[in-house]
DNA sequence: CTCCAGGGATGAT
DNA sequence: ATCATCCATGGA
């Protein structure tokens, strides 16, 4: 396969695709393969390069945010031990840009699953509703549009594992379509209507909406508080205190971490969740 | 087997 | 305004 080289310096491929903020990239020989837009795309790092299969250059610097002055945003992180560790952890991790559809619909089935879970049904959605393409020996589907996924029946997505989720999907396709919500023109409105409007759609709430504002509309300020993110601020910023309500994390995580905060999260997150798959791995019991 | 997962909507206090 | 419950499915 012919290969177009990209310098990306301050870049982690590989621990950017296993963060857990997109679900459909698949290890494909020394590297891995998946959809850029509507465009197949494999994607290979050695070093401080990043190999990519010809004409997906431009489209992958911006997709994996190559132009992220990554190493002043983590300058910035606030400075205790637990942002320190995760920032010592995630390096060279970025924050994707992703298409918004895709990514509203992909954290919509997300409730309540594990990544491994959410990766399965993305896979089902793509290779159900999705377009098919090839790419040198690589089968690769794009994730369906929001008219495609209109006509389907709840049925049908229920049949991809999509269980109660099935329904918000649906029913958010359906108003994406009419055009009753317009996910390209909400890039302008600031933070607090974006969020507003997403929290409209069904299966989206606080969480789901920061997800979106922060991997899909590039809101670096979004948190999204989910329940490892919980943990980590109960046993690390709020170790022995009662009464931490919702409403005193959300405050907190909306100051402390600052202008960058959705990548702080990020990082955060990332180590949290690898730390403690070791731990169980290495200690099966207790 | 039990417990839990990148939660949200709904109805009861 | 908080709080409890239910919602499907499968990994660990």
């Amino acid at each position: 396969m012919k290969m177009t080289r990209i310098e990306a310096p301050d870049f982690d491929l590989a621990k950017t695709l296993d963060s857990g903020q997109v679900f459909h990239w698949e290890p494909r020989g020394s590297g891995f393969a998946g959809m850029i837009e509507s465009q197949p795309v494999y994607a290979e790092q050695r070093g401080d390069r990043l190999f990519v299969s010809n004409g997906a250059a431009s489209r992958a610097r911006r997709y994996f945010a190559l132009d992220h002055p990554l190493r002043e945003i983590c300058a910035m992180f606030p400075h205790d031990p637990a942002m320190s560790a995760a920032r010592e952890y995630c390096s060279g991790l970025r924050l994707i840009r992703q298409p918004v559809w895709e990514c509203l619909a992909t954290f919509i089935t997300s409730s309540m699953k594990q990544v491994a879970q959410i990766r399965q049904m993305s896979r089902a959605l793509r290779e159900r509703f999705g377009t098919r393409h090839i790419l040198g020996d690589f089968e690769l589907f794009s994730f369906p549009s929001a008219s495609r996924l209109a006509e389907v029946s709840e049925k049908q997505l229920r049949a991809c594992a999509l269980g109660y989720r099935a329904k918000n999907l649906l029913a958010t396709a359906r108003r994406v379509n009419s055009g009753e919500a317009d996910l390209d023109s909400w890039c302008t409105l600031p933070d607090a209507q974006l969020r507003a409007r997403l929290c409209g759609l069904p299966g989206v709430g606080a969480k789901v909406a920061n997800c979106v504002m922060l991997f899909g509309y590039e809101r670096l300020r979004a948190f999204p508080i989910d329940v490892w993110i919980e943990r980590v601020l109960r046993e690390r910023y709020f170790t022995r205190k009662r009464k931490v309500t919702p409403e005193k994390l959300r405050a907190f995580c909306d100051t402390y971490f600052g202008e960058h905060g959705g990548y702080a999260q990020q990082y955060l997150f990332h180590h949290a969740r690898k730390t403690a798959m070791r731990t169980r791995k290495v200690r099966p019991q207790l």
